[in-house]
DNA sequence: AGCACGCCGACT
DNA sequence: GTCGGCGTGCTC
């Protein structure tokens, strides 16, 4: 006998409470109320979407009754669900909220409460239903014969007549495109019985516009035919199977990407492929589409609510056996999913710091180990717990040593700056400069800080111009005569004297890009020179003018922050230039050495062209220190091996697991005490729980004050992960904080296998 | 996260 | 005298 349908159900609530919620379901609604649909439902004083999870308990609370089942068909399926919860258990988020990260922005209904004017003058609330994305459809033209008595029109309705005329049928987009305005001829088309039209459910598609030429699968070097190999047969065991590919700069690891999910889709199973940032998904969509005949879905947060809403429609409905995305594609809802290849595994872009504060490459290996697939994580340089991993055969080791046609790695040139501060380019970078601009190639110069001065200092009483908000110092931009905080967007007016004193001695120190690239203008006022930062990349299109221009070579010297390190391609660069080494090894990190290497790998994997290996300038103020040393002399497994030491003798990841507190709050007396609160309560639990979970702090974040608000952290360390869940959990439940204090649990993103 | 209730400062 | 600031509590 079937089961009766609940009349009770648990929903899951998108908001900041650890619970979820039992619901009593009408009569009318008892078939329709499955799990993994939405459901809208009285919630205090208002109503809003909620996710069925399954029956409910008939809990002692009395029981509201759901208003309306939103789907007819279920949103996420069992196995969804269970990653989902698997998420929100991890991350100490409510479940709730980590089932709206996963689904397409937008969808949901809420109630709001609105002021509207009655008519006698007076205003009234009123309790409007907003949200909600709708299916977009538009118009299809379809030429008929002409009835009789009918004469073919003249001038653009005859045009667009005699276009329909050569096809089956045209969408409205698609005749505007090529004929401009032209509803009034379309109307009369109609009218005169020459044309139907036809509503039809369309998809908003990023790259609807596009033709792609195909290609074929390149033929593979050795050692990518090895690793493709490995792949394959992990692919065919349809198990949990988790790689690291390790390969150099320009040593075609896309194209093991493709040649192994074409393995998988030949299997009927399908892909996913994530990628750091968003201005690299059209190059790699470009390259899919070019290769793969079959649906490809793009998920990224550039989309529009509605464009994002139809990749996952699209998706849903395996109409894509592909998915390219940012880190929230890792929630794609690709159902029969044989492998996730996370490209560029180093990036921290993959995690999330707002809302749910997952990690996409992570789970990338949570998802792979519940679909049983096949996990890709590739990379230069990649994460030391990576290599850690691979160590301890936890993770398969996929090499790729060499470039492709055997390019030799570029020649580095490391040179000491040490007692020489107060120059931007020391003589070998300088002649290599001008060198390379008088045999026509061209050079990179790469800087990771932007701007022209760090900060300012009066020479008269020391005064150092600071941001009110946070605890850094402003940083000088010419081009717009201001200081700018480049953490909160506090800006000043470049004062002329002392604000302190009104000295007129102030010092500009430390130098940015907008620096450089001055100084460049004044080495070599012949070249033509751009610059690639956050400053002037803003616009829309930015990235692609400054690319072009290189690609074109109207640019002679390009420099740029860590945007020109990562991703793009500079076939023409013979010269790459490092100013300074060292501006991302003092940062307060236990990451702060890993960072720098892998900023300076990668960027000495821009030089080269053709079959012409390129020349790197490297300038440091710490030659000696093993993150440079190592970089510059591509010995890659030597820094590996004394990072792991390190990490080894500080305690650090993957010698331990971490998590961080963060509280914070507009008043720093409240914040403190908060944080004095939850430290002490963390000292009672561990002792109840008999736990290994070392407990630093509270103490002031790095930043103290933040974009005015003031913040604390608290820092766990433990020899397990266990340990440090249970007492984390534990602590979660138990606190009770001022409202004014707000908690944020950080797990530490580590290996997760 | 919203949303409303509630209790203290500067305004028509 | 009220408008409105945000501190506090609640949500099946």
């Amino acid at each position: 006998m079937p089961a009766s349908p609940p009349t009770i159900i648990e929903v899951a609530i998108p908001v900041r409470i650890d619970q979820t919620f039992t619901y009593r379901v009408p009569e009318r609604l008892a078939v329709q109320a499955s799990a993994g649909k939405r459901v809208l439902v009285p919630f205090g004083r208002r109503k809003v979407t909620g996710y069925v999870l399954g029956p409910g308990d008939a809990a002692a609370a009395e029981l509201k009754e759901i208003i309306e089942v939103l789907d007819a068909e279920p949103l996420i399926t069992p196995a969804e669900l269970a990653f989902l919860r698997w998420v929100a258990a991890y991350y100490l988020f409510p479940l709730g909220e980590v089932l709206k990260t996963a689904l397409p922005a937008g969808i949901n209904l809420t109630s709001r409460k609105r002021q509207v004017a009655a008519a006698d003058g007076s205003s009234v609330t009123e309790e409007v239903l907003a949200g909600g994305k709708r299916v977009k459809t538009e118009l299809f033209y379809r030429s008929l014969s002409a009835p009789a008595g009918v004469t073919q029109p003249r001038g653009r309705g005859g045009e667009i007549l005699t276009f329909l005329g050569g096809m089956e049928e045209a969408p409205a987009h698609l005749i505007r495109q090529r004929f401009g305005p032209c509803a009034p001829q379309l109307k009369r088309l109609r009218e005169l019985g020459l044309v139907t039209a036809a509503a039809r459910e369309v998809y908003r598609d990023p790259f609807r516009e596009e033709v792609f030429e195909h290609d074929t699968p390149h033929i593979l070097n050795d050692d990518q035919a090895a690793a493709l190999a490995r792949l394959v047969a992990a692919g065919d065991t349809a198990a949990f199977a988790p790689f690291l590919l390790h390969g150099v700069t320009g040593s075609g690891k896309t194209e093991v990407y493709l040649q192994a999910i074409a393995h998988v889709l030949s299997r009927g199973k399908t892909a996913l492929v994530l990628v750091p940032e968003i201005a690299l998904t059209p190059q790699l969509v470009r390259r899919f589409k070019r290769r793969f005949r079959c649906g490809i879905a793009v998920l990224h947060s550039g989309l529009s609510d509605g464009e994002r809403f139809d990749e996952w429609r699209r998706i849903r409905r395996g109409e894509a056996e592909i998915v390219i995305g940012a880190r929230s594609a890792i929630f794609a809802p690709l159902e029969r999913l044989g492998i996730i290849v996370v490209d560029e595994e180093h990036e921290g872009s993959y995690k999330q710091s707002e809302g749910v504060r997952y990690h996409a490459r992570d789970l990338a290996l949570v998802r792979g180990k519940m679909d049983k697939a096949v996990v890709l994580l590739g990379s230069a340089t990649p994460l030391v717990t990576s290599f850690h991993a691979v160590r301890e055969g936890r993770l398969g080791y996929l090499e790729l040593p060499r470039r492709v046609r055997d390019l030799p790695m570029p020649a580095v040139e490391l040179v000491d700056a040490r007692g020489k501060r107060g120059e931007t380019f020391l003589p070998p970078l300088a002649a290599a400069l001008a060198e390379n601009l008088a045999v026509g190639g061209q050079s990179l110069l790469f800087l990771n800080r932007r701007g022209f001065a760090t900060y300012l200092v009066c020479q008269e009483c020391g005064f150092v111009l600071r941001c009110p908000n946070c605890a850094v110092t402003l940083t000088y931009h010419r081009r717009r005569e201001r200081h700018f905080c480049h953490y909160c967007d506090y800006s000043i007016p470049a004062p002329s004297v002392c604000p302190g004193c009104e000295s007129p001695s102030i010092g500009l120190l430390g130098r940015g890009t907008e620096r450089v690239e001055e100084e460049v203008w004044e080495l070599l006022p012949e070249a033509r020179v751009s610059r690639m930062d956050r400053d002037t990349t803003s616009g829309k299109g930015g990235h692609a003018r400054i690319l072009r221009g290189v690609a074109e070579g109207r640019i002679d010297i390009l420099i740029g922050t860590q945007m020109i390190a990562k991703g793009h391609d500079f076939p023409g660069v013979t010269l790459v230039g490092v100013v300074s080494a060292d501006a991302t090894l003092n940062i307060p990190d236990f990451r702060s050495a890993e960072r720098t290497f892998q900023l300076i790998t990668q960027v000495l994997g821009r030089a080269g062209r053709g079959d012409a290996a390129g020349r790197v300038i490297v300038q440091s103020l710490a030659p000696d220190h093993y993150a440079i040393r190592h970089a510059v002399s591509h010995d890659v497994a030597g820094f590996y091996a004394e990072e792991l030491a390190f990490r080894r003798e500080t305690g650090y990841p993957p010698f331990a697991f971490l998590a961080a507190l963060h509280l914070s709050g507009t008043n720093g007396a409240v914040v403190e005490q908060g944080a004095e609160q939850a430290a002490r309560l963390l000292q009672q639990l561990k002792g109840r729980l008999r736990s290994r979970v070392e407990i630093l702090g509270p103490v002031t974040s790095p930043l103290g004050k933040l974009r005015g608000r003031f913040r604390w952290q608290i820092l766990l360390k433990a020899p397990a992960r266990s340990d440090l869940h249970r007492l984390v959990s534990a602590f979660r439940g138990a606190i009770d904080l001022p409202a004014q204090v707000r908690l944020v649990i950080d797990i530490d993103p580590v290996e997760m296998m």
